[in-house]
DNA sequence: CATAAAACGGAAAACGTTTTCCATGTATTT
DNA sequence: AAATACATGGAAAACGTTTTCCGTTTTATG
């Protein structure tokens, strides 16, 4: 059972191969009725279907997108590629999920893989970094596909200028931070994500706001960093618990970190809500499955992930600037006290 | 800043296109030293990389894998695609991840896909379905592949003859039970996955094995059914807990249908591990971070999925099966008392 | 009825590689 | 010195499509 070609169809069929091609792809070109049923015949019996290699070749581009992921285990991630995936798989598309283990250098290599496959488009999963030769180098590698019509769309900010789909992470920072104020907090600590990342930096930078918009006073010590990871989030909150401060409520850059958090205040008896009232951003779908419950921000990633796919597909020739931001709403668990 | 082919390097190096693909490739055919440094120069001038779909066309074959998932966004599959991609990345090469999302249609129809991309391999991700008409299109298709070269691997047991890396499941079942069994529990519950899969079906098989074996009464209404989420495990909790049964132990088939118990019997009040024990089967990253952290049998996911790229990267030509099993050991935490 | 236009179909070029085959020159063997 | 082997390199075919170009037949138009 070897693999069939067109030129099996067509001989079979008594046409020529563009003929068959051209059944195929029902062209503007006219084709008789007569002809196609009996093409279509012969495409049926044989189960003919065209090779992609020798289609991209010819016409320069394929139906292959990728997406580029720190972490494909986080569930943030996960969410995200569950957008993309199912989204492209109703274009009949595949994608090619790249993870670079947090690595900007493995980032760099898949762009010149991805190149190579000349694959439609690129959605970059993950907040950019802010290493200026990182930049440069990624800015690059983005000009390089813009350049030969790619598509590229990012998820989260990049630090230069680019089509996006993404949440509004300063505010949604403010969000968070406003919460816990708006129900008698007025010590907040915050666990952030590393601070080279621009998603991270915003979050954080929205809680600074925050604060000062409501005059309540910044304290270095009351934030602790750390990466993204559940482990991160645990030792963040033992750090910040070890410090000589108080602190009625924290809020949290990720579900990721709240769940590590929730588990140190659980070691150190603390209680949440009661001692220790926690938010976050994220609500990945476990956010239902903590102790207790968790109160969160909703992301909506697996749209934002859908989106992207859907403009990475859309026939737009003309020159266009997809900037959309995605409204956050809090999900109100048990997580959160009011102690006003 | 266009496409630059071969023969742009070819034309600047003075040299043929053929002479540029041997030292690219370095093949057997002999090229001169001098020749070989003047060509890549233009190499690495040019900054030329060969195309994909070219080389594919020409090879009949390319360097891409495809992971079928049922849901990316579920840890298990997750560290599975993790593995997956990390070591198809020390390759050089890209990982399509396709997502059925538990319709074995959709699987059905990757696979016309994939076929069509000619991929290089196949890991079968989730484990198959116990349903007649889809398991024979799944062999078919399987066989398509297998006649053409192309490698499949799974990662689950599929219900017929193929290469897997697998953990043996029913073992598994048992193993987790008799831990139960060890410390005191004689009545033990079973939330299990959808018993059309055959990696469900056989983890069950190993807690009936397991009472059997110790002489304990086997009760239908000790067990019940769920698909594999948290959620599900939720709903399956509830409606042990609403029968006229009594259990001090439960086994669930995987981490999060035990996420999902443990929320449940926090509402209901009772304590684990006081009032009842938990086991599960999984050890995914964040089975530290529950309340209590879990006590589950460690399944190496991540492993499973780079050894099955291993496998079909390897250029063994000679028909060889491989059947691997990994070896499952319990990571003991807090959710399981010691009664006795 | 003449003629322009549209319908229909095929031959061949093109996409960018790898590979087969051949040509030439140089070194080695007898 | 002749014969043989090897080193080196290029021309051209091949992979399987899509697309351009052209030719023939039919239909529409005046």
């Amino acid at each position: 059972m070897a693999r069939i070609s067109m030129e099996d169809v067509a001989e079979r069929a008594g046409v020529s191969i563009t003929t068959v091609s051209r059944v195929l792809n029902n062209t503007n070109h006219p084709v008789s009725e007569k002809t196609r049923k009996k093409v279509m015949k012969v495409i049926q019996e044989l189960d003919y279907k065209p090779d992609i290699s020798a289609q991209s070749l010819r016409q320069s581009f394929n139906n292959i997108i990728a997406l580029i992921t720190r972490d494909i285990s986080d569930p943030y991630f996960g969410e995200m590629a569950r957008g993309v995936t199912e989204t492209a798989n109703k274009y009949g598309i595949l994608t090619f999920v790249c993870n670079t283990g947090r690595n900007p250098e493995n980032e760099i290599q898949y762009h010149e893989l991805l190149w190579q496959h000349r694959v439609r488009g690129i959605i970059l999963g993950g907040g950019g970094l802010n290493l200026e030769a990182y930049k440069i180098k990624l800015q690059e590698q983005m000009n390089r596909y813009k350049d030969n019509g790619h598509k590229i769309v990012s998820l989260a900010p990049q630090g230069f200028d680019m089509d996006y789909v993404m949440i509004d992470n300063r505010g949604t920072g403010e969000l968070i931070t406003d919460y816990l104020i708006a129900r008698g907090h007025t010590s907040i600590a915050y666990i952030s994500g590393p601070q080279n990342t621009y998603t991270a930096f915003d979050r954080l930078e929205g809680y600074k706001l925050c604060l000062k918009k409501h005059n309540l006073p910044y304290d270095d010590l009351m934030i602790a960093y750390s990466d993204n990871s559940w482990k991160g989030g645990y030792e963040a909150a033992n750090i910040l618990l070890d410090r000589s401060i108080k602190f009625t409520g924290i809020c949290c850059g990720n579900d990721n970190l709240a769940v590590g958090a929730l588990r140190a205040f659980k070691e150190r008896g603390l209680a949440v809500p009661e001692d220790v009232s926690v938010i976050s951003i994220g609500d990945l779908p476990n956010a239902n499955y903590t102790a207790p419950p968790l109160t969160t921000v909703r992301v909506p990633l697996y749209e934002m992930g859908a989106k992207a796919v859907n403009i990475i597909m859309s026939d737009d020739t003309q020159e266009y600037n997809a900037n959309i931001i995605f409204k956050t709403v809090i999900s109100e668990r048990q997580s959160v006290s009011n102690i006003k």
